[in-house]
DNA sequence: ATGGTCGGCAACCGA
């Protein structure tokens, strides 16, 4: 059975749920990932989502900041969130998928949206970077983030970290810019190597080769020199090395009108 | 070298 997910920043699900429309009625993935949402559970654009087709919905909301969302073709057998650093962040939400989805074992889906960090990349000066930093902390303690040998588990999200150097439109200049700096790219290897994780992007991509999933707004023009980073993500434990048969980032979606500035990436598991 | 733009929600905060 061929199982599509994709994992989007929509940066308020509300205000673009026209694009997440246009964008689930050409792609068609089973299952939708989705951080920024910035609304209360209630405010949630349910009834639209069930016109298109995704009927099962795990919602993780809060007022104006954060959120997080699966939306799904395919029924859950359950959903869960997990609160970090001690605060009531909307930051996570997790389903897992069994019978009730055709599956002949299960399969357990995370979606992470992890602190941004401000700008000042220093955990002492910055308080939102030290939280960034002890929730990426945090992730690598987790239990149920390290899979045991058969374990189908994904973990996807906004997790704010372009970890490799062709992550970035610029390895040197990027260095002590929040998303890029040394401490936080390690603590970021740190989670998905305690986890036994594989980024599918790079099982896919060279290294050699510039990946990117985000663009600043901060640009007149964000297609000028591509000063992309690479903060979305797609891991999968070791059950699922061999099951990834497609792997897509939807570039264009930056340039739709009132864009996110972050686009959609999408994977197929064969399961 | 610096500042540049968004969205939520109604003054700035977070990104």
């Amino acid at each position: 059975m061929r199982f599509t997910l994709t994992t989007w920043n929509i940066n308020s699900v509300r205000l673009r749920i026209d694009l997440v429309a246009k964008f689930l009625k050409s792609a068609r993935p089973d299952v939708l990932c989705l951080q920024e949402t910035k609304c209360t559970d209630d405010a949630f654009p349910l009834k639209r989502f069930k016109r298109l087709g995704y009927e099962h919905v795990a919602i993780n909301g809060q007022k104006g900041y954060h959120g997080v969302a699966i939306v799904s073709k395919l029924p859950f057998e359950a959903s869960d969130v997990r609160t970090f650093c001690g605060k009531v962040d909307s930051r996570h939400i997790s389903v897992s998928f069994g019978e009730k989805a055709g599956l002949h074992a299960p399969l357990v889906l995370h979606n992470f949206y992890v602190p941004a960090g401000g700008d000042i990349p220093d955990p002492a000066l910055n308080p939102k970077f030290e939280h960034k930093l002890s929730f990426l902390d945090e992730m690598k303690a987790c239990e149920p983030l390290h899979p045991k040998g058969a374990d189908r588990h994904v973990l996807v999200g906004d997790l704010n970290v372009a970890p490799y150097e062709n992550d970035v439109w610029s390895h040197r200049q990027l260095l002590n810019v929040v998303s890029h700096t040394p401490v936080e790219c390690e603590k970021l290897l740190a989670v998905k190597d305690s986890g036994g994780w594989i980024d599918i992007a790079r099982q896919r991509i060279p290294q050699t080769e510039k990946v990117y999933t985000w663009w600043s707004y901060r640009a007149a023009d964000w297609t000028v020199g591509n000063r992309g980073r690479r903060l979305d993500h797609i891991w999968v434990s070791p059950a699922l090395e061999n099951a990834v048969s497609d792997f897509r980032i939807t570039r264009d979606a930056r340039s739709w009108e009132r864009p996110s500035d972050h686009v959609p990436v999408t994977a197929a598991l064969e399961v």
